[in-house]
DNA sequence: AGGTAAATGGGAAAAAGTGGGAAAAAGTAG
DNA sequence: CTACTTTTTCCCACTTTTTCCCATTTACCT
């Protein structure tokens, strides 16, 4: 499967349809798809190998008398559905999954190498604004990183 | 992979299109080429090697469930595209990098030794202005490195 | 100045994105 | 159980965007 990336803005339908941007359809490579509660309220959107090796790791580290553990399961386990690609090249949106993102028109499609973010678009601009200067000095340590492995 | 230099003043079109500098080009060796937004709103555009080795070093060195990791890849990996070169030598960049970098026709294009940083040209001379000073008082701690690593 | 290479612009074809109707399925009430 | 309403699914059609190709203009070199 080739890596997922890029930025899209697309509308969400009346219907709660979402065309998945052609770049991305293609690199998915006829995998099956799972569509979950992200984090910072958006949706992620995984291929099925991802979300097998997701759901291993989750269920290998957690079990039902763990509070933290059932609180792991709820957020990304449970509210996870399988989601099916039409002939137009869209996914459907639960209702559920809709309002856990706020979704409505405007979302914003954002590639993350092995998966996918759905956003909506008003909350994803508010993120990113608000999470700017953390960037900007978290980026000064990944250049120290970036010179150790040219070596 | 020859060295990657110089300053050329370009033409966005109105397709969205930039035609690479010929020298530039030339010095790419048919490398795949890999598009992203940079630091101080301009684009970095990398030859696959150099792209690989930031690739690794995020992805090896983030998690979806960090914040700060969330933060850096969303920033970097997912705005990041593959670009190819047309018959004409041009590349396309996307609605969402143009708008990120504030590209409108009069662009400003800078080697960077191993990648090439894709300016709106008023924001690159307002940032050689505003930087002008700062640049002579970091050039002061460079000289002393230099001398050290002449002997 | 002439020739060659590079840069730019634009038309046409193809692909992608979007919206909506109608059929099918599911759910609800009497 | 049946009739009705609502939701979902499938399919088609329109619009916009992207891509491909060619023509023109500009710059560069001898």
């Amino acid at each position: 499967m080739e890596s997922l990336t890029g930025e899209y803005r697309i509308t969400l339908d009346d219907k709660g349809r979402l065309s998945l941007p052609a770049r991305l359809r293609n690199a998915l490579a006829d995998s099956s798809l799972f569509l979950t509660q992200g984090m910072d309220d958006c949706l992620w959107l995984y291929p099925s190998d991802a979300w097998k090796n997701m759901l291993k790791t989750i269920m290998d580290t957690t079990n039902p008398f763990s509070s933290s553990s059932r609180n792991i399961r709820r957020r990304l386990i449970g509210p996870s559905q399988e989601v099916e690609i039409d002939k137009a090249g869209r996914i459907s949106v639960a209702q559920s999954l809709r309002e856990f993102a706020g979704l409505s028109k405007d979302c914003v499609v954002l590639g993350q190498f092995d998966y996918i973010e759905i956003w909506a678009e008003d909350r994803y601009r508010a993120y990113l604004a608000a999470h700017e200067a953390e960037f900007i000095a978290g980026s000064e340590e990944l250049g120290t990183l970036l010179k150790g492995n040219k070596a």
